[in-house]
DNA sequence: TGCCAGGCCGGGT
DNA sequence: ACCCGGCATGGC
């Protein structure tokens, strides 16, 4: 019988324990989240490397600078000047919610009202939403991808029409609600994605999951 | 060289 | 309710 659980030890026996998020505190998290959109992660990581130079990577530093300075800054990112504003767009929320900027208390919101809130901040949408609340947030929400639907859908175990709840669904459904756990499932599949679900290779001869016979609907 | 990366928004059907 | 173009740098 076919489960995520045994999708999930596949994984970690071939990938290993990732151990994310690679950055080290609550804002870190978050900004990286919006910074990795649709790119990346080394070019995330020379843009975040450039605010830590200049002392930029905090909540007072990055709300006192200006948007086109900011932009300036994240440019290796990609879509800098767009990231900038959503960046902006975020610490506004943050400071509506928070004025201090106290992390804690944004975060420690029921996860719920703090999704909505996310999710109502221009340039933040499910996928960022939620790996803010499981990785800056430490709220057991799965975070789906567009790793996640080329797995699911090239192996057969989902259709091509899923959208992105019904794929949560099945995660947080199908699975115990633990931290750790979607922690570690969702950086293993991005290591599957990068490493044999690219775009361009629309099938995934020697993946870690061949060993399946996966069948439409069963999971 | 062209294609791709840990999305999301806005405008057009 | 979909579908599509725009956003942009750096690696392979």
């Amino acid at each position: 019988m076919l489960t995520l659980g045994n999708i999930y030890s596949a994984l970690l026996a071939h990938f290993g324990p990732q151990n994310w998020w690679p950055g080290d505190s609550p804002f870190e998290v978050m900004v990286g989240a919006v910074l990795t959109q649709n790119t990346n992660w080394s070019n995330v990581n020379r843009a975040i490397t450039n605010l830590k130079n200049d002392d930029l990577l905090s909540f007072e530093a990055l709300s006192a600078l200006p948007e086109g300075m900011l932009a300036e800054k994240i440019r290796p990112s990609g879509y800098y000047n767009l990231k900038a504003r959503r960046l902006k767009n975020l610490l506004a929320l943050i400071s509506a919610e928070a004025p201090s900027g106290d992390l804690d208390s944004f975060l420690g919101q029921d996860t719920g009202q703090l999704r909505s809130k996310l999710l109502s901040v221009k340039g933040i949408g499910p996928e960022t939403a939620d790996s803010i609340l499981l990785y800056a947030g430490q709220k057991p929400v799965f975070v789906v991808d567009t790793y996640t639907y080329r797995m699911l859908t090239r192996h057969g175990f989902i259709g091509e029409e899923t959208d992105y709840y019904e794929m949560q669904d099945l995660f947080m459904d199908t699975l115990e609600r633990d931290v750790a756990l979607f922690n570690e499932f969702h950086a293993l599949i991005v290591c599957l994605g990068k490493d044999y679900c690219r775009k361009s290779k629309p099938r995934c001869q020697e993946c870690p999951l061949g060993k399946f016979e996966p069948v439409l609907g069963d999971l």
